[in-house]
DNA sequence: CAGTCTGTTCAGTTTTAATTGAACAAATTT
DNA sequence: AAATTTGTTCAATTAAAACTGAACAGACTG
């Protein structure tokens, strides 16, 4: 009896880290409580399961899966005898995650280059100072780049 | 003068661009601008400078300073005959501001092993795929300090 | 086909975060 | 030492984001 207690509170604080851990991928906490659910049970879950279990309106669940179905970190599958839609873990849902994080810091640096790209060739220092800036996300997106791919290796 | 012109723009356009990324990272706007113009300068600013070309409050400022010089992404240094504060880009700004993500990052990945560790030996699923997911956060903490690594070789 | 169930949409509300600006203390000047 | 300048703090305001729930359209059921 003990241990059903020990996992379900683990199981209630672990959603919880991932709704607030959401925030800082630029997700709505509702939606990072979804994926944690989803994580955690490993099976599919109804609709209306996440909706009262997170204890939250039919609408935020939609929005939710919305954005975690283009992200593909999830995906909407169907059960027979069921009309619900059910939702389950995307296939390699780390490596969308992964690409979805290179590509934001992508877009940033494109942001820069372009900058970099208006400055008049005779403007040396903002020149120089914003072409270090676009390499240190240059920097970045390798090493993501790098880690996308040990990630592919894993699950080909 | 056409060309002064243009500098211009590209600098306030450099200035917003940085201002919005800023928000990605956890830092409100107006310090992100703040970032942007030192960077784009790279000279000192004085406090009031600040101020009135981003067209903000003092508060803001001071504010926006405390969280960046937190960060060590700039400095506040002195300028003879003159009482004011003046802020410059710091010495390794950018292998700052990558400690930065690695740590948050790091911080994440801790919580899940937590949760983790906290799974009875037997709940054999949620164990797995929680290990996975750490797995996925590791990963991306690897790459990133691989990226920070090649960043300290450039500028020791 | 009338009734029910399901998911989406969006206007309105609530919550959270950012920003302001007035009050303040410390340092400097006159 | 009075007056001024400077940066910080924090309560109040404003702005932005998340969330709700009622209205709706489509799909299914009996």
């Amino acid at each position: 009896m003990q241990k059903e207690i020990e996992v379900d509170t683990v199981r209630a604080e672990f959603i919880e880290k991932i709704g607030v851990s959401a925030q800082n991928e630029g997700l709505p906490r509702i939606a990072g409580r979804v994926l944690g659910t989803l994580i955690f049970d490993g099976k599919p879950a109804s609709f209306s399961d996440l909706a009262e279990s997170l204890l939250v309106s039919r609408g935020s669940i939609s929005n939710s899966v919305r954005l975690l179905e283009e992200r593909l970190l999830i995906k909407r599958v169907a059960k027979a005898g069921d009309r619900q839609d059910y939702f389950q873990l995307a296939e390699n849902p780390y490596t969308s995650m992964l690409d979805g994080v290179v590509n934001r810091i992508a877009r940033v640096k494109s942001e820069i280059d372009e900058s970099l790209a208006q400055i008049p060739d005779d403007v040396d220092g903002p020149r120089a100072r914003l072409a270090q800036y676009a390499g240190f996300y240059g920097a970045m997106v390798s090493g993501l780049e790098a880690a996308l791919n040990d990630l592919r290796q894993e699950k080909p």
